[in-house]
DNA sequence: CATTTTGTATACCGAACGGTATATTAATCT
DNA sequence: AGATTAATATACCGTTCGGTATACAAAATG
């Protein structure tokens, strides 16, 4: 591992374990065994590491999402998709997961908050055009796509939350696709009831 | 209102703004038009002011839980009690309300993290009592008493939480009671199928 | 009225903060 | 080989951090 990728790579472990604002650059460095000014010749800055570690991370996800997003088929097909996208991406690396969620409810004027925001908009239309979409072919929803996204991400975080409760550590190994698809369905009926 | 509550909130403004690390001691004693000595006389310290802030606003609400958790009646009659508590502790204030959310899902070695902790830990298991007297007269939960309490809690707060991301602000007026039974509905079908 | 307690301000502390000017080494290019 | 660029370190910057020693005023208490 290359030192700008050892840099994100103890910035991440730090900012899950005490937040982004209680760690200081000394302490990233010195995890590293390497000095500030490296850390700042790759980044700019400590926000400007925060950055680059959210775009490295969130940009394969993202993609994926997109993809299910945009592809044609039963609306639920497509959150059975994008459960099971979600659910990777949180298994590949749960740390960074659960840093990204600590990041999006933290304070609105905050550094750290306003770079992962874009992401999650992102990640956000994508769902509701899924649900735009359905809409267009069945007509039921009056409207209410940008609650169901909301909600749809809602219930899959809740879902991975309870995992990590339960194992936060690697150990327990993939979570099962029935299990997703379960959770999917319990989101459908109060939806479409 | 007195220096001290007005140092209060002063620092749940600044807290739910910009997140509690972000937020120096200065910055709250000049928004209270005080000076630093005046705040450690009341608090001893930043740690002191927020455990002093979650103590006074929270305590009400966890009796009220523990009121409704405690009561014999049918769980479906209880979690519509919790439902209804968790609203009104909502909308009593919602700052608050978001600050609290935040800190719960901030980093866990953050002292901040450490000062909501004992009182969602206390929130949690009340519910599971709950649900464990509930296991007690049906016999069919197979020791996922825990799991229930967390997958309430994080529906009722999924919930408020879409409700926040419509209208932050307090314009809109009471949540209906019926809304939050259906929530609850939407709860129990996922739980007992 | 004297004394103690409560509340507030001035002025300061050492430490840590994010960030940088400058130098030096290691690798790449011409 | 010489020049250039990329990557790293030493040593430092001013600012802000949480916290405090001390003094003083107002209010309560004897």
């Amino acid at each position: 591992m290359n030192n700008k990728a050892l840099l994100m790579e103890c910035a991440k472990e730090l900012f899950y374990a005490k937040g982004y604002d209680a760690v200081g650059v000394q302490e990233i460095v010195e995890r590293a065994g390497l000095t500030k000014p490296t850390l700042y010749y790759y980044f700019g800055s400590k926000i400007g590491l925060l950055r680059t570690l959210l775009e490295t991370r969130f940009e394969r996800y993202l993609s994926q999402v997109k993809k299910a997003a945009e592809t044609r088929s039963d609306i639920r097909e497509t959150l059975y998709r994008l459960g099971e996208i979600s659910c990777a991406f949180y298994e590949e690396d749960r740390q960074f997961y659960m840093l990204m969620m600590a990041l999006l409810y933290s304070a609105r004027e905050n550094e750290a908050y306003q770079a992962v925001r874009p992401y999650f908009v992102e990640l956000y239309e994508n769902i509701v055009q899924a649900f735009e979409r359905e809409a267009g072919r069945l007509g039921n929803m009056r409207g209410r796509q940008r609650q169901f996204a909301i909600g749809f991400l809602g219930t899959i975080h809740q879902y991975l939350f309870l995992q990590w409760e339960t194992d936060p550590e690697e150990a327990s190994g993939r979570i099962g696709g029935e299990q997703i698809a379960s959770v999917v369905d319990q989101f459908m009926y109060g939806i479409f009831t």
